[in-house]
Formats: C-alpha cells, sequence, structure tokens
DNA sequence: AGCAGTTATGACATCGTTATCAGATCCAAG
DNA sequence: CTTGGATCTGATAACGATGTCATAACTGCT
C-alpha cells in the first residue's frame, strides 16, 4: 500500500502525465493518442471519445518540446523579441501589436529588454536561439549585427525594428527618423525661428544620428548656420536633459526654441522649461509623443512615431517569410506625424 | 558536384547544427562535446580546445528543448507571465522587475497580455504549460483558478499578481487595495469632503471590489451615508469615465469630490473637469498613479501602487519556491502611498 | 610488479513526442 | 468469393540532447 507520503506516489503524482500515460489509460497505442491530440484524420469517433476521456481525466497537456523534436516543420511556434525596455512607453506598444499578430498564429513571445547594452544584446539574441525561436524581432545597438547571418541563412526570420542594422542584409522596420526632425524644425522655421536648440541621445543609437541630421541638413537647407553651443548630445536621461536646458537658458543669446529628440528628454526639457518660467516663452517640439502630451499647459507640440504599426509590421514581416516569402531584405519606413498641440507654436521673443 | 542550388546542399546550409555534427568536427563523441558545452569536468584541456574550435567554426548553439527532454532538473528555464495588458504601464513595470530577476537566472520570460479576457487567461496558461514553463505568474480574471490545482501539485510554482486567486490556494502578491482606498477618502473627508463620488471597474476584478469596498466601508465609519447616485461602476475605459463625470456634475447636489479608482478612469475623469471648468473646484484622488501627474494644472494626488515591488517579490517567490521552498502559501501585501500633489487639496465648496 | 583510484572518453539507452510503415479490418465492386 | 482500396491502429525508429556505464590509460602506493 503506499500512503501520501511514500516518496514514490509523489513522484508519480509529481510527473506530468505523458501521452504514454494516456494511452495506457485508453487501452490504445501511443501514435493513435498523437493523432487525436494532432486532430488527425483515420481515428474512429469511439476511440476518440475514450482517448479524450483519458486526457481529461490525467489533466494531460502535450509536451511541444518533444513534440518540436521530432515534428517536420521544426517549428516551435515561439517568436524572440527584443525591444529597449518592456517598460518604455514605446517599446511596450511595439511587443503589444507584436503579441497580437502573434497570438492569431498560436505563436508565444519571449520579451527581453536591450538597455542599450551591447552585451544584453548577445545574450537575449542567444538566449532566444539556444530555445529555438522560429523568427527574431530585433532592437540593436551592437555595432554590427554581422554575427546574425548564420541565423538568417539558416532561414531563421529576424526583423529589426526602430534601428536598421549593420553588416547584413535583413528586413528593417523603421520610423522615418530623419524626415520627422525635418518636419519639426521647418515647423519652428516657419514661425521665424532661427536660434533652435537640439537636445539628442548618444549618436551610437542609430536614430539618435538620424535625428541629428535631420536636424541639421533643414537648417542648412534654409540658409540658418547650425551653433554648436545650441546642439547637445548623449542626453541619456531626464535630469541631464533639464540641466542640459538650463545651461542653454543661461547663455546671451538663448535659443528660441527646442527640438528634443526623444521622449525622456523632452520631459527634462518640460521640467526645466517650467522651473525657470519659460514654458510660454521658449518653443518646443518634442520627436515621439509623451504621455498627458495634450494636458499639459501648454499643451506639447510632437513629432508622434507610430509603435503599433512598427510591431504589427515586423511580426507580419516575420510570418510572410515563415511563409516562404523571398524577397530581398528590404526597409518598411513608418511614417510620422506633427501633432500641433500649443508648446511648438510659440513665436521667437 | 554540389551546387548552390542543388537541394542537399541548400538542406545541410539551412540545418542547425547538432552535437553530432560538432562532435564529426572535431573527432571526438557526442557525449565529450556535450561535456564541454556544459563545462563538465574530466575533459583534457586540449579536446576543450578542438572542441571550442569545431563548435565555433560551425556556429554551434546547443538546442535547449532537446537537452530539457532529458536533463534529470527537467527544468526550462523559462517563466510564464500574463498581465493585464503588456501595453499598460502598471503591467509594463512589473513585467520589467520580472524580467529583470528572471535575467539574474538565465530564466527566459513569455509575456501575454490578458485583456480582462477569460478565455485569453485559458488559452494563455495553456500556452505557457504545454511550452513546459518552469513557473507561471499570472493576473486572472476566470472567476476561479481551480484548474490550475493539478499544476500546483505537480510542483509548478504559480504566483498571483494584483488579484487574488479563487479556489485554489496559492502565493499572491497584491496591493492593498481597500487600504489604498481607505486613505484615499479619509484624506478627502478630512478636507471637509461629504459627497465624495466613487468611479470604478467591473466588480468581476477583484481590485475593482476591493478598492470599492474600502470605499464604502471608509464613508461609513466615518458616518456618512454612502449614496448610489454618486457611485458608477463599469468603467472599462476612459470616454465611460468622462460621460460618468458629466452626468455626476449636472446632478442638483453634485459631488464636491471624486475618488476614482483606476487609472483610466482618473485620465477621463481630468478630461470631464476640465471641459466642465471644474478641475479646480471639485477634489480628485485617483488610484494608480498617472504619468505626467506632477506636471498637470492642478497636479493630480493619488494613491501610487508599486508594480516594481509586485513582480520583484512575485518573481522572487517563484525562484524561492523552485529552490525548494515548501512554505503554505501565503499573500504578500504591497503598501500604496498616498502621492499629495494638488486635485485632491482642494476644499469642498 | 600489482593494485586501487582517478581521469578521459565514447557506446548506448533514454526523455516525450511525431514520422514511417506495416498489418488488420472493412466495404464496395467485379 | 475475390480483389482493391480505403480506414483504423500500433510497433518502431528518429529527433538532439543528457545520464549511465564500461573501458582504457594514467597515477601513485604498497
Amino acid at each position: 500500500m503506499t500512503s501520501l507520503s511514500d516518496p514514490r506516489r509523489n513522484e508519480a503524482l509529481r510527473r506530468r502525465p505523458t501521452m504514454k500515460n494516456v494511452a495506457d489509460l485508453a487501452g490504445v497505442g501511443v501514435k493513435t493518442v498523437s493523432r487525436v491530440i494532432n486532430r488527425e484524420p483515420h481515428v474512429s469517433e469511439e476511440t476518440i471519445a475514450r482517448v479524450r476521456r483519458a486526457a481529461e481525466q490525467l489533466q494531460y497537456q502535450p509536451d511541444m518540446q518533444a513534440g518540436n523534436l521530432r515534428r517536420a516543420d521544426r517549428r516551435t511556434d515561439t517568436l524572440g523579441l527584443l525591444v529597449g525596455s518592456v517598460a518604455n512607453p514605446f517599446s511596450a506598444a511595439v511587443h503589444r501589436a507584436v503579441e497580437d499578430i502573434a497570438l492569431e498564429r498560436h505563436v508565444a513571445v519571449f520579451a527581453s529588454s536591450l538597455d542599450e547594452d551591447p552585451e544584453r544584446e548577445l545574450s537575449s539574441v542567444n538566449a532566444f536561439l539556444r530555445r529555438r525561436v522560429d523568427g527574431l524581432i530585433l532592437t540593436t545597438i551592437q555595432p554590427s549585427q554581422a554575427y546574425l547571418g548564420a541565423q538568417l541563412d539558416r532561414g531563421i526570420p529576424i526583423v529589426f525594428v526602430d534601428r536598421r542594422p549593420n553588416g547584413i542584409e535583413a528586413d528593417a522596420v523603421i520610423t522615418e527618423n530623419a524626415e520627422g526632425a525635418t518636419g519639426a524644425v521647418e515647423h519652428l522655421l516657419a514661425l521665424g525661428h532661427r536660434r533652435i536648440a537640439y537636445l539628442g541621445d548618444d549618436e551610437k543609437i542609430f536614430t539618435a544620428r538620424e535625428r541629428k541630421r535631420g536636424y541639421l541638413d533643414t537648417l542648412r537647407r534654409h540658409g540658418v548656420a547650425p551653433e554648436d553651443r545650441l546642439i547637445v548630445d548623449n542626453l541619456d536621461d531626464e535630469a541631464k536633459a533639464s540641466d542640459a536646458v538650463a545651461r542653454l537658458l543661461a547663455l546671451d543669446d538663448p535659443p528660441t526654441a527646442i527640438f528634443s529628440a526623444q521622449n525622456l528628454i523632452t520631459l527634462g526639457v518640460i521640467t526645466s522649461l517650467r522651473s525657470a518660467g519659460a514654458s510660454t516663452r521658449v518653443a518646443l517640439v518634442g520627436f515621439d509623443d509623451v504621455p498627458m502630451a495634450a494636458m499639459l499647459e501648454p499643451a506639447i507640440t510632437v513629432v508622434a512615431q507610430d509603435p503599433a504599426s512598427i510591431g504589427e509590421i515586423a511580426a507580419r514581416r516575420v510570418f510572410d517569410r515563415l511563409d516562404g516569402l523571398d524577397e530581398p531584405a528590404r526597409d518598411f519606413i513608418v511614417p510620422t506625424r506633427l501633432i500641433v498641440r500649443g508648446s511648438g507654436e510659440i513665436r521667437p521673443f
């Protein structure tokens, strides 16, 4: 007799039931159980019912890992997603869109945060690959993504989001960064601003380079010489952005407008302009939307991105490739939209 | 001779290399490769180097799925996380905290959104289980979680977050919802408010019930009879919340203060109060923090939750259990914090 | 020299599933 | 009554790794 505390009994209880267990209980072979579970034809109604009952009784869950090992298509119905940070609203919106597309295909998503750390890029990608994901959607920070070439050759679709890869030809879904920046700067120029400051992130980041390029090119095209004193890079948090604004406002000839090239930076700018009492005097246009922007006083004019589209396009591309689409790699450029709310329409003093 | 287009050659190229391939290239047995990859002892330096070189050359990545099948501990180093929605800031913060803890242990996280849909709860949980996750962290909406009993018995740790489970004894990490609501309501009562409206979510949601209970109990304890006309449930989006506020303001004896029990509802309330020009007349305290709350005019007083702690505690609990901790299930109550910013300190008119 | 103990290695079974194939049964048509 | 073709079923190999165990070559000790 086996008692509740008998280790063997516990062992049996603790083990997840296998197809063999179901087969024995139903009095059929394992292959028949496999057929029922996978809804394959050529099983009698009566056998199906018996197997179903046994599976139910044991609370059987098939082990996909074991199945995938042998299965012909070798798919794990799993996808790896690497974003800036799952806690960042932009990344979260991308993630959500990817999840929604993946859900339609019963594909589960591994999500991971990059934190602009090259080491994390490698370890996340490796973690995904060891788990045999069917495809990858990646935001990257390594100078080159050539290390992914072999995976691409082996038919694992890889789509880059938000940033274009280097050293490898692969699909990329990116915001029209330079054009968006151009729109912002032209908007300010049209109001008469000439002293327009640029506050941006580390130029190691693709989007930062692009947005800065848009800013510089646009100024020059309109005959305004960019001034080094009005250009600040490497702002990777809100506090640094605030400090930078304080310094700009203290100049002899301070800027009459600010183009803030990233959303955390925009928050820092708002804080700093307010505490200097300059928020209704200095114009501000931010790249990427800011939560509650419409509720602020003044409301914040931004170049809004469309993270949901980015995620959706990336996910669809991965699945198209998994479905056999064999096109050359290409970029998908997602448009931005200038949302006029007030802060960007302040005229120069 | 095999040409580039020879299907066999392509086949070989496309296949991910196996340990056998590495073993053959290095001129050793598969078990030796396994030892090297897993850093097991009893392999000569020279052999290690040969195997490493071969693995490098083939860009070999071990297949964890195959390994897990045989491995003694049966761990997949994978965790399933179900949150309200990965795009929601509260959920995203929980997710991020879970990811950070998981990363320390080289555990990958499947993240999924519940969307308050009972069907989605079941399908997500099943998707996780079929993929043999080591543990589950779940936000739920089904009336009972008894269906998870077998998994719990089999030793899969399950920790519920944000909502307490029903019909099953399992760990739960939850915000002190009723107490937080009490704090908000007492804050308003102390200022002299007696007509305090409650705007809340569907009572099917655990947190909504708890917060409402806190509101009702507190009013009664302070000798204020709750008024049905001032209590609105089932507000599941911003627009509905706005409409509800408009109706409340149109009453003969409108509320002098509003307790908004969820963050999307708070946004709707703000919008509506503003458009009615009542935002500096009617007091507002929201449950759960709102982005940019400090920047608004008036700034929004809230009962802030601590999603990062919730995620961290839940993840640690899962790993403690995986490490063999055998305590009875318990609740972890995460405190709230009343953040006084202005909107909640408006006195009754 | 002989023996025990350690190190280095690989053959083989095994994990839980699916693919292949062969055998049994049944039915309809000749 | 045979034949051919479905339909139903299960035995067995295989997937890519790890666990077990046997074997061979050393090492250090009597």
